[in-house]
DNA sequence: GACTGAACTATACC
DNA sequence: ACGGGTATAGTTCAGTC
């Protein structure tokens, strides 16, 4: 164990309080009670620990219209109540009443407090009595409890002032057991006007190689960890090498696998960092390590307690480190970044070049007794690099995690992990005090599958298009439309009402527009009074906003962050009322946001129509109009004339102005394709949306050749150009001067390989893999290519002529011609009377130009 | 065995 | 189980003749 600094007793009373800033929450029992334990640092980079309680406690809503002895009934019972469950004594210490809100109803509730909030389950279930209506507020967790009830919040800077734990028995001798700097009891804490910016993180990557990728399958060669000032590879192979070749400085050699996992937690104690990153860590690095530890029996005791990581297996495995935040990037990045970024998989190669214009180096796997002695320097090249990737990405991605943290009100752990319905929930949460109201509980199994069982909503809608060259385009879109509505139309679970109100003159209510619920015809009707919910997303609204305007102001990493945070916040609203695993679920609402929805768009259609626009394309919360010869004032005269007359918060806002778009016709028939159209804006920067060149299940081929014919067409608004690079390219591909690269078509295993009813090329790819003894999970990308049919027969599946890239073969010219450029390009230049297959076959010389 | 619509599958848009 | 519905399009499957 490291040895702590003795403070001074004399001292004491001077330096008994800090700047705080609080990183990873966590709690252990004493004497039968709750305590959380902080860990975090202070102004000069000491880590701290900081231990509290607070009150436990649960609501039990009381009956409406109860008299006030049958309260006080039921209060003597409940303040009885003891229990004796998992070798704990609880009792309820006391019962107050309250007024408070439930679902925006005024209630009367009693709050009960209780020794331990593990037990507030087991208590619940006590008040299974006549009186009380509904219990809630015991299932948050005690460290959002205590964040709620404390309001001693993740990433912010507080003064914390309290008794110092100098190895002290208090707490089970907790500051003797953690590799802290100081521990205290807390007894004050003050806010402080101090930036979370100022706080800088310490970021420990790591990265881990072996031989199978099964956990715990094969032996871990090498570690690589990454600091600031630390690059390193420990690994306990191709020994000579290191000592022959001084350019290896970074290389530690360790005698076996057990020495290099115990070295690897001697290391990660000497940096102690604040935060452990890896790359696809929660599933692989943390759960590789911890099994081969236990091969080993050795401990992996990489915890400020010297205890080992923690597993919870949920949908996918997390790893915990007690007082040692772990962060797998990976999963953040899948779930608040993914949607902003481009890269077609977020393998740490394609996220880190997007993000830090960084690669990894070039390996060739091999099987480790097959790699030869010189090929070891590239493997710890290769290893090194991989964590040089994640440390930059953590210190690249580290705002956004920050700024996520402060707005959920919820540590980074969690907050890396978190889904989009969790920060919305978060947040709902962490801000009900302000409304006085109770929280409703997560929803049963039961209920759960009661709502999944419910019919499908009708979505948004979309515009038919023509199919068509169009000039002097305008894109209008509503500012968060749902959040908006929601604001607008005070819609949720709390302000729906059960029935029409009858008998009243002035609608002093919300009325949905006509909308099928369920196989029937219906509307919703919504309370006038500002509900909880719709106020915390006008917040949400308000917000997102004001930080959007800051960032386009101010610039800057943080400001993009923050910006960002609430961008998916509020994008998110929606989603999260009509999720079935939300505590604020309700399918009126959702319905009727959907209805409000379509009912917008459709209303900015027949003004812009009516004001003598052509409307090209609406999808949703956009419309598409030509203005021809109107000039953009006259635009931003109508965008304002529409604002004025939509209701509440809503409000358009004009998205921006494009030279030249095209919409073409679906592959089948000659309606105009929805979801598909190119734009080319004043700064010349080209918009393509749906089209295959954005679609990664398309050889590299025809999604350049498409792009290509694309932006010609649009930077000329003719054809000829073109037509004449197709030529080219199909001359190519005839001759067999298109390398196999640009013709590899890569395709995503969505589920275990077995389970696929139909078995489709990048099935059989798959199946060939998993011969040469390739990992095949479900979510891996899958490359093939079509190659000549090796049968010769005609009638033959195109699965049968799959290949791997580095299967020898050639290309089927026929396939890559008729179902691959072909199919990319024919209803672009039909847009022009043009039929391409005609051209090509030279059966028929269509005019060109004669549309 | 050829043809055809349905089923299955992946991926995009908002 | 861990945000929703709308939409296009390829390939295979299964039923028909």
């Amino acid at each position: 164990m490291t040895l702590k600094p003795l403070i001074n007793i004399s001292n004491l009373s001077q330096v008994n309080s800090f700047k705080f800033i609080p990183i990873d929450y966590d709690y252990f029992d004493w004497q039968q009670r709750n305590y959380i334990r902080i860990i975090g640092r202070d102004d000069k980079g000491k880590r701290l620990c900081v231990i509290d309680s607070c009150d436990v406690y649960l609501w039990a809503i009381l009956e409406k219209d109860i008299k006030e002895k049958e309260i006080k009934n039921i209060i003597n019972k409940i303040s009885t109540i003891k229990l004796d469950i998992k070798g704990r004594q609880t009792k309820v210490d006391k019962v107050e009443i309250h007024n408070k809100k439930f679902l925006d109803e005024p209630v009367k509730a009693l709050k009960i407090f209780a020794t331990n909030y593990k037990d507030l389950h087991d208590i619940a279930d006590k008040l299974d009595m006549k009186g009380i209506e509904k219990r809630r507020g015991y299932d948050l967790g005690f460290e959002t409890h205590y964040i709620i009830e404390k309001q001693i919040l993740p990433l912010q800077w507080y003064e914390v002032s309290g008794e110092i734990l100098n190895n002290s028995e208090k707490f089970g001798g907790i500051d003797i057991a953690l590799d802290v700097d100081i521990c205290i009891k807390l007894e004050k804490a003050r806010k402080i006007e101090k930036n979370s910016a100022d706080f800088k993180p310490k970021f420990l990557a790591y990265d881990l190689e072996c031989d199978e990728f099964q956990i715990g399958k094969g032996e871990i060669l090498m570690i690589s960890l990454v600091s600031e000032n630390l690059k390193k590879v420990i690994t306990w192979k191709a020994k000579n090498l290191i000592k022959d070749n001084n350019l290896l400085e970074y290389v530690e050699y360790v005698k076996d696998e057990a020495e290099l996992i115990e070295k690897f937690v001697e290391h990660v104690k000497k940096i102690s960092p604040d935060f452990l990153v890896g790359y696809f860590s929660d599933g692989f690095d943390l759960p590789y390590m911890k099994a081969r530890a236990e091969k080993h029996k050795i401990k992996l005791s990489l915890g400020l307690d010297n205890s080992q990581p923690r597993f919870h297996r949920g949908n996918i495995l997390t790893g915990r480190i007690s007082g040692i935040v772990h962060i797998d990037l990976l999963r953040f990045i899948q779930i608040a970044y993914a949607q902003y970024l481009s890269s077609e998989t977020l393998s740490l190669n394609e996220v880190a070049n997007e993000l830090i214009g960084e690669r990894k180096t070039e390996f060739k796997f091999k099987h480790s007794s097959k790699i030869e002695h010189s090929e070891w320097l590239k493997y710890f090249e290769y290893n090194l690099q991989d964590s040089v990737l994640t440390f930059k990405l953590a210190e690249k991605i580290w705002p956004d995690l920050l700024e996520f943290s402060i707005t959920d009100e919820e540590p980074i752990f969690d907050v890396s992990r978190f889904g989009l319905s969790k920060h919305v929930e978060s947040f709902i949460l962490h801000n009900l005090d302000k409304y006085n109201e109770i929280p409703e509980k997560r929803p049963t199994y039961e209920e759960i599958g009661k709502r999944k069982n419910q019919l499908p909503s009708v979505g948004a809608f979309v515009f038919q298009p023509s199919p068509g060259l169009y000039e002097d385009i305008v894109f209008f879109d509503f500012t968060s439309m749902h959040t908006s509505i929601i604001v607008s139309f005070n819609l949720s679970k709390g302000t729906l009402l059960e029935k029409k109100p009858s008998g009243k003159k002035d609608k002093d209510y919300y009325e949905s527009p006509e909308l099928e619920f369920q196989s029937k015809k219906t509307r919703f009707y919504f309370k006038k009074q500002p509900g909880f919910f719709p106020q915390l997303c006008k917040e949400i609204f308000e917000k997102r906003k004001k930080f959007k305007a800051e960032y386009k102001q101010n610039p800057s990493p943080i400001s993009k962050a923050r910006s960002s945070a609430f961008k998916v916040l509020s994008a998110s609203v929606h989603g999260y009322v009509a999720f079935f695993g939300a505590r604020y679920h309700s399918s009126e609402a959702s319905n009727s946001i959907l209805a409000f929805v379509r009912q917008l768009n459709k209303q900015a259609i027949e003004k812009t129509e009516q004001a003598g626009y052509k409307v090209i394309y609406a999808d949703t919360d956009s419309i598409a109009f030509s203005r021809a010869k109107a000039n953009k004032q006259e635009v931003k005269d109508f965008l304002n004339n529409l604002n004025s007359q939509l209701p509440g918060i809503m409000e358009l806002e004009l998205e921006d102005f494009y030279k030249r778009g095209i919409w073409v016709t679906k592959r089948s028939g000659d309606l105009g394709a929805k979801k598909k159209y190119a734009l080319l804006d004043e700064k010349d920067n080209l918009k393509i949306r749906g089209f295959e060149t954005v679609r990664r299940d398309w050889c590299g081929l025809a999604r350049e050749v498409q792009s290509k014919v694309i932006k010609m067409i649009l930077e000329e608004g003719k054809n000829e150009k073109a037509l004449n690079f197709v030529k080219e390219i199909i001359k190519k591909i005839k001759n067999r001067q298109v390398s196999l690269q640009d013709l590899i078509i890569k395709t995503q295993l969505k589920k275990p390989l077995e389970e696929y009813k139909a078995i489709s090329p990048h099935v059989i790819a798959a199946r060939k893999m998993l011969k040469q003894g390739m990992p095949i999970d479900a979510g891996i990308l899958i490359s093939y290519y079509i190659s000549e049919s090796s049968t010769g027969k005609k009638k033959e599946l195109v699965r049968d002529k799959v290949k791997l890239p580095e299967e020898k073969g050639q290309y089927d010219i026929e396939y890559y011609l008729n179902r691959q450029i072909l199919p990319a390009v024919e209803n672009i230049f039909q847009v022009f009377n043009l039929d391409l297959k005609e051209i090509i076959d030279g059966k028929k010389q269509t005019k060109l130009g004669d549309f």
